[in-house]
DNA sequence: CGGTTTTGACCAGCGC
DNA sequence: GCGCTGGTCAAAACCG
């Protein structure tokens, strides 16, 4: 007997109707009080931005791509300062990271003195102090029994230990300098990088644009790069090799099991060309000898040897999960893709079932999402997704399964200490949720690990205290110093193959903050972004377009596709109508018709 | 008739 | 071991 099976909620499988009274807020409140609580006892970190940054700043290597030779310099430099990096020549940034750089020794060589002398060299100290901190910090580093005496004496007299400490620093100076250089060309070459992968990504996706045009009678034409891939490998050449789009966020090596199946691929160009009879094609196929013996999606993906490892990887990628709360009346959110439902529950404080869906786009297809309405506030429809589709996506389910799959993979990643998330926690919120005012919180304290995003605050004046940026990370083992793994350092790749392959709309957001290079102009992978003219007209638009519409990945593809289609010039195209996402998502590719 | 939804039953994990 | 809970299965009902 099921726990829920005696309630009936025929015309409501969500319990939208099931009102009880709404705590107007309190559960946000909550549910970030909660967070906040996982998360203090895990990172200690602070509720507002500025705390967060600086936990940041104190607590983990800058968040830059590791250049080891500009660590030191520019890390501080960057972030003790809100103001963006001057542009200055770089003498003047040397200068200026060497003050920081002294600061706490000059705090320290104070600390020092004031123990020990008198009070008359207090006068002394203070119009000295900016004169000679260099020096005496230096002879901290170098002696530590002679600082008083460098305090008393450094600024009269230029004995032996001066003129070493100067010429130190002048050979510091130069150092600076040259890693300063360094350091920008790295930046620039890896502009440069980007700018081409940026310009490759384009081109490419015209002409995958120009192929699905050629072949109408397949309605996903736009994933034809990856089905000829996997035709390519599968058949031993014909098919033109592209690089993987969208759904494989840089992980390919990672022994991907979300491989569109060659079968699977096939069956599906059929089932469009069939029509749409093929709604929910092969979902039984699937049956229990698959699901039991294999786990999802494995039995048309070539197997390798490692099948265990494949395995682990599978059930650690499908306990990744990554729940979207969105205000939607309707009993289910439009993201794209064909779902039937395989069972319905109560579950244990909230009044609403849960629903349990599967994906019906391809036989065999791993992904499964559960729908709930949130007990607190019943506007809000949370919608969890687990898995990675093992078959190519419409446009309109593009901008979610891109979504999750690279959330799935953040979390797959989940060796990785908190230092690294905290790292990149702006980076993944920006990626996952562009919207500003969205928030993505990340548990892996949680009995599977879920990315949360918050659609539900922007149009909420109450939740306009908050934040914008706020991200908050929990992991549950914080002092694990795992700064070494793999995971840590799949990170940047992942994110910013995310951040391309998400569609530009991933990085707008970002866009706004990389006004501030301080912050972000270290990050290599989001520069190209930047590059785009009409970037915050984009912002504005697909923000908009979100939050005006609670079936908001209508606004995602809308916003993926204006980008993708249209490059710059189609950007304010899509911010005249932020608030139809009916017109942006036709406007943005005729193939969207195919979703729900 | 094929596909989806409903719903009771079953199973596994977890805590006590 | 037992009960609770979440997740899934599968037969029956439903729908276009």
């Amino acid at each position: 007997m099921a726990k829920g099976s005696g309630l009936s909620i025929d015309s409501d499988p969500i319990g939208f109707f099931l009102h009880k009274p709404i705590v107007l807020n309190s559960f946000q409140e909550d549910q970030y009080i909660h967070r906040k609580n996982k998360l203090s006892t895990s990172t200690t970190t602070s509720t507002a931005t500025s705390m967060d940054t600086t936990t940041a700043i104190q607590r983990s290597p800058p968040p830059t791509l590791q250049f080891p030779v500009n660590l030191n310099c520019t890390h501080v430099d960057d972030h003790h300062s809100d103001s963006p990096p001057p542009p200055s020549p770089p003498e003047k940034r040397t200068v200026i990271d060497e003050m920081d750089f002294f600061a706490d020794d000059k705090n320290h060589v104070a600390k020092a003195s004031s123990a020990d002398d008198a009070d008359d060299r207090k006068d002394l100290i203070g119009p000295r102090d900016l004169e000679f901190n260099v020096n005496t910090g230096l002879n901290l580093l170098t002696t530590n029994t002679s600082s008083d005496q460098s305090v008393v004496d450094d600024g009269i007299s230029s004995n032996v230990d001066d003129k070493k400490a100067k010429t130190e620093l002048a050979v510091l100076h130069a150092e600076l300098e040259r890693m300063n250089s360094e350091n920008q060309r790295l930046k620039d070459m890896l502009n440069q990088v980007t700018s081409n992968y940026n310009t490759l990504q384009m081109h490419l996706m015209s002409l995958m644009q120009n192929q699905s045009k050629a072949d109408n009678s397949e309605g996903h034409g736009v994933f034809e790069g990856k089905i000829e891939e996997k035709k390519s490998s599968d058949n031993g050449g014909g098919g033109v090799v592209v690089p993987r789009q969208f759904m494989d966020l840089g992980l390919a090596a990672n022994g991907d099991t979300d491989e569109p199946s060659l079968s699977s691929s096939e069956e599906r160009r059929s089932g469009s060309a069939g029509n749409n009879a093929k709604n929910g094609h092969g979902a039984r196929e699937e049956g229990p000898d698959q699901s039991n013996s294999q786990g999802w999606g494995s039995n048309k993906v070539p197997r390798f040897n490692s099948s265990k490892e494949a395995d682990q990887t599978e059930a650690t990628m499908r306990k990744a999960r990554v729940s979207v709360r969105a205000r939607s009346e309707a009993p289910m959110i439009n993201d794209g893709c064909q779902w039937r439902k395989y069972g319905q529950k109560m579950a244990k404080g909230n009044p609403c079932p849960r629903a349990y869906y599967r994906c019906t786009m391809a036989a065999g297809c791993p992904v499964r999402k559960q729908v709930q309405r949130c007990a607190e506030d019943r506007t809000i429809l949370i919608t969890t997704y687990e898995g990675n589709h093992s078959h190519p996506l419409p446009p309109a389910a593009m901008a979610m399964a891109s979504t999750t799959s690279s959330a799935a993979r953040m979390l797959l990643s989940g060796s990785m200490s908190s230092a690294d998330g905290l790292m990149n926690s702006n980076f993944l919120a920006r990626t996952m949720l562009p919207c500003s005012s969205s928030m993505a919180t990340i548990s892996a304290s949680a009995p599977f690990p879920t990315v949360t995003l918050d659609l539900t605050q922007s149009p909420n004046p109450l939740q306009l205290q908050r934040p914008p940026t706020q991200f908050h990370i929990s992991f549950p083992n914080p002092s694990q110093n795992l700064s070494n793994s793999p995971a840590a350092s799949l990170l940047p790749q992942i994110f910013g193959q995310a951040l391309y392959n998400q569609s530009k709309f991933s990085g707008l957001q970002m866009s706004q903050d990389m006004a501030d290079p301080s912050q972000m102009g270290h990050q290599s992978q989001s520069q190209p972004l930047g590059q785009h003219g009409s970037l915050t007209d984009t912002v504005s638009a697909a923000t908009a377009a979100i939050t005006a519409d609670p079936n908001f990945t209508a606004a995602l593809a809308a916003a993926i596709t204006s980008i993708i289609g249209g490059g710059g010039a189609h950007n304010n195209a899509t911010a005249t109508t932020p608030t139809n996402n009916t017109n942006n998502t036709s406007n943005a590719n005729a193939t969207t018709s195919s979703s729900n």
